[in-house]
DNA sequence: TATTAAAGTTAGACTTCTCTAACAAATATT
DNA sequence: AATATTTGTTAGAGAAGTCTAACTTTAATA
C-alpha cells in the first residue's frame, strides 16, 4: 500500500516521463519543480521508490519508472480522469475546476469504486481535458496528438485536449470559445511571431504561439463526435 | 485546516458524545479504543485540539467538543453520510460496503463538491443506514428513535436505522429480510431472554434480544415511505 | 479507610515527509 | 583544459502521529 505522497511521485514522474513522450526519463530537479519541493527531498523518494523497485534511480543520473512503477502510475492517472469525469458529466463542475478535486479523490482506495465508477460513466474514453482515462487494465490508447500551433493555415480541427491544467490557461480557453471537441479552423498564421488566427463557431481570433502549443488538436476525429 | 488525523478524532469525539445522546463528553481510553489507537496518542491529540480550541479537555477529567469542534465535526459526519448515500443510491454498492469506502471520502476538501454532491443526490435526508444526514447548515432533525427491543407486542413500525454498522451484523441484517423503510410486526416477546418474534413481509423469524437493541424504529412514519 | 484496580498522563523513541545548508559530480563556457 | 554553472547528494533537524513503559490520579471495594 502506497501513501498519498508515494503516489503523487509516482504520477509526476509518470507525466514527465512516459506521458509527455520525452526522453523517458527525468532529473531530479525537475520532479522536485513539478511537485513543488525541494530536490533534496524528491532525492530521498526516489531512493525509497528504488527500495520499492518502482523507480530506476541511479546516483548522478535520470530516473525513470520500473514496469511495476508505470502500472501503478496509470492507475492513479485512471482514477484521476474518472474523478474528474464524474465532477464534470454528473456534478456540473466547470472544466477548469476539476482538476483540484480529482487531485485529492484519485488516493481513495477500492477497486470496487472505480470500477462502479467507471460503469456508473459509462466507460468513457476522454477525460473533461481531452486525455485519455486508462483502461481498467492499464491500456492507454494514444491519440495523434498535434499542437494547435504546428497546423497549417487551411487546415480544420478538433480540440481534443489542453496540456495546462492551470486555472488561468483554462479560463482564457473558455473565453476564446474553445471547448473539447470544439472544430476549430486556421485561418492564418504570422511567420514573425507564429501568431495565428483561428475561426471558431464561425468566429475569429488571434492566439499567441504560446497558448496554441498547450491546445491539443485531432484532424481524424473532427468530425464524428457531437 | 484540519488534518484527516484530527478530522477522525473530532467525529469519534462527536459520535462519543453529542450523537449517542449519552453524558456528552468522554473518555480518553474510550477515545482511543473507537479509534483504534493507544490512550497515550489519543491523550495528545486531546491536548493538541484543546489548543485549537475545538475540544474541551482537562487532565485526568472527561472531553468534550468545543461548539467549534461540534460544527465541524458535522460537516464531516454529512459528507460521510452523502457519500455513503451516493455509494448505494448511484454506484449500487450494498448496505455493508458503503462504510469503509465513505470513511476516505468524507476527508475530501470542497464545499462546493458536497454542495453538488447533495444536490445531485436530491438532498437525501437519510443515508442508506437510515442516519440523519445533516443539513449544510449543520443542522440534524432527531428523529424518534426506538430499538426494536423496546417495542411491545402487535405493534408495527419501520426500520429507519441500525446503531451497529458492522460489516457482520449489517449481513446479518439482510439475511433477516430488513432493510431501511421495512415495515416490522411484533409478534411476541419471551419474558425470560428478551428474545422478540419479528414477521417481514409476511415471513417470521425470531430474533435475540441483543440483535433487536440494535434496530432502530418509527412508527410515526411507518406507512408513508415506500 | 486502606488497598487495589482502572483511567489517564508523561517521557522518550520511531516513522514519514519535509526542510536548510554544505558538499560532490556532471555539464557548459571561455 | 580550466573554470564556472548547473544539477544532484548528503547530513542533520523539525513537525505530525504513533508507540511502549513508567508513572500519577481517580474510582471501586473489601
Amino acid at each position: 500500500m502506497l501513501s498519498f505522497t508515494e503516489e503523487n511521485y509516482l504520477k509526476s514522474l509518470f507525466h514527465l516521463t512516459v506521458e509527455n513522450s520525452g526522453p523517458g526519463e527525468t532529473g531530479t530537479n525537475e520532479l522536485a519543480m513539478q511537485l513543488g519541493v525541494k530536490p533534496a527531498t524528491a532525492n530521498d523518494m526516489l531512493k525509497k521508490l528504488k527500495e520499492k523497485k518502482l523507480v530506476n534511480y541511479m546516483k548522478y543520473s535520470k530516473s525513470s519508472l520500473t514496469p511495476a512503477g508505470k502500472k501503478l502510475a496509470v492507475t492513479i492517472v485512471r482514477k484521476h480522469r474518472l474523478w474528474e469525469t464524474f465532477l464534470f458529466d454528473k456534478l456540473g463542475f466547470t472544466w477548469d475546476e476539476v482538476h483540484e478535486v480529482a487531485e485529492q479523490l484519485e488516493h481513495i482506495q477500492s477497486e470496487k469504486l472505480i470500477g462502479k465508477l467507471d460503469k456508473f460513466l459509462n466507460f468513457p474514453v476522454h477525460d473533461p481535458h481531452g486525455d485519455v482515462i486508462p483502461t481498467a487494465k492499464g491500456v492507454m490508447k494514444t491519440p495523434s496528438k498535434n499542437t494547435l500551433a504546428e497546423e497549417l493555415p487551411g487546415h480544420q480541427c478538433t480540440l481534443v485536449a489542453v496540456k495546462d491544467n492551470s486555472t488561468a490557461f483554462l479560463q482564457y480557453v473558455n473565453k476564446t470559445g474553445l471547448s473539447i471537441n470544439k472544430k476549430i479552423k486556421v485561418v492564418s498564421r504570422e511567420l514573425y511571431d507564429g501568431q495565428i488566427e483561428i475561426e471558431v463557431d464561425g468566429k475569429k481570433n488571434r492566439i499567441s504561439h504560446r497558448f496554441a502549443e498547450n491546445i491539443i488538436v485531432d484532424c481524424k476525429i473532427c468530425f464524428e463526435r457531437k
